[in-house]
DNA sequence: GTTAATACATACCGAATGGTCGGTTTTGCG
DNA sequence: CGCAAAACCGACCATTCGGTATGTATTAAC
């Protein structure tokens, strides 16, 4: 693949990235790409077997970038602090400064969306997102573990529970950002979890104020 | 319109409901909704105007359900205790039954897939699921707001804040337990949102034992 | 500069889609 | 019964869809 090859190729990866936010995949024709990209059918269809192929791609791609972030994020956390409820909290500072920014791609959250059209897919999209779900939830399972095994917590809690909160909470809240358009909402709903944590392991410390 | 006019409608909307939840709106087609409901086209067009006639329909149809399940479910916790936060707590225990009930639509919430729809519709759907998503906020909100009156929480936080957590959660809720295809995932993330608010507000309460 | 692969363009295809239309049957009612 | 309105049928239509076939620039390597 030349250089100019691989730029068109993003250049509709970025079109339909565009498009499926607003439309959806399913209400999304490729001749909607094509405009979008500026492209012609031709072009598309030589960097892309079908619409079922671009939509693999795409997925993979949220998947593997959101992963990337959130180990990102956590490795940082890990090197700033030695204590993990600490860490926890400055991943998830750093997580809601990410979703705050408006330079970041508005996601409301595909993850969602595809799991409704599993049909149109070659592969096995709905497994797919099962296991980055799974995948994330896996990450943070680790850590509030460490957090329950240091601080024991006020009432009783297991990390996955804690793990599938989160993920649920922020899932939500991207829909409701998006439904309601109104950015940062999914911020706030990390910041609450933030309090929730605080009260689970922090218990008295903070009381002192 | 006939009783049995009605009959056939009724029909149509509950196979056009199980369809949705299977492959979305836009990845169900009307000849779909057609083979499902048992119908021909004539008696479709004779019921419905067009496709996004009929979603409107759904849509309300979701709206109101939901609602009307609120109301009744914080009405009966009202009339069984006079503590705000005993009513709170008794609603989330119904709601919780309600979700974990398999008789219930499994509804993978819809107002998260309509919001990636919009185009395909003929008013402004995502102001409408905007306004609903609003409307059960508020009546979140008033019932915090009677709970922290009366019991100071013991972190600063608003019922705006707390009712946006919880219709937050269990949305995201919905699209975890659609995903993984595991019942009963939402209405743990539920439960989880109890504890927090029993930290907040019973605090000492419960330490007793 | 020749060659071969890559990159793109355009006309086109069959199938599926949402929707229409003329006609038939069924129902409610005086 | 008579008759109008409601309910329903199914062939048909225009458009759009995803996808292909075929041809032409463009690039890279020798």
């Amino acid at each position: 693949m030349t250089p100019k090859g691989a730029r068109a190729r993003e250049n509709i990866l970025a079109a339909a990235k565009r498009l499926v936010m607003r439309k959806g995949f399913a209400g999304m024709s490729i001749d909607d790409v094509l405009s979008e990209a500026g492209v012609s059918k031709g072009a598309f269809f030589h960097h892309f077997r079908s619409k079922a192929d671009l939509a693999d791609h795409l997925m993979h791609w949220y998947a593997e970038n959101d992963l990337k972030m959130f180990r990102t994020y956590l490795a940082e956390a890990e090197a700033a602090h030695d204590d993990p409820l600490e860490q926890v909290m400055q991943f998830l500072a750093a997580f809601e400064d990410y979703l705050a920014d408006p330079e970041n791609p508005p996601r409301g959250c595909m993850y969602a969306l595809y799991t409704y059209e599993d049909d149109h897919f070659e592969n096995d999209v709905k497994g797919f997102v099962a296991e980055t779900l799974t995948a994330w939830t896996a990450l943070y399972i680790r850590k509030f573990q460490d957090v329950i095994d240091r601080y024991p917590p006020v009432r009783a809690v297991t990390a996955k529970q804690l793990a599938e909160l989160f993920v649920s909470t922020i899932e939500g809240g991207l829909i409701l950002e998006r439904a309601h358009g109104r950015p940062g909402l999914t911020a706030r709903q990390s910041a609450q979890f933030r309090e929730y944590l605080g009260l689970l392991f922090g218990g008295a410390r903070d009381e002192a104020a």
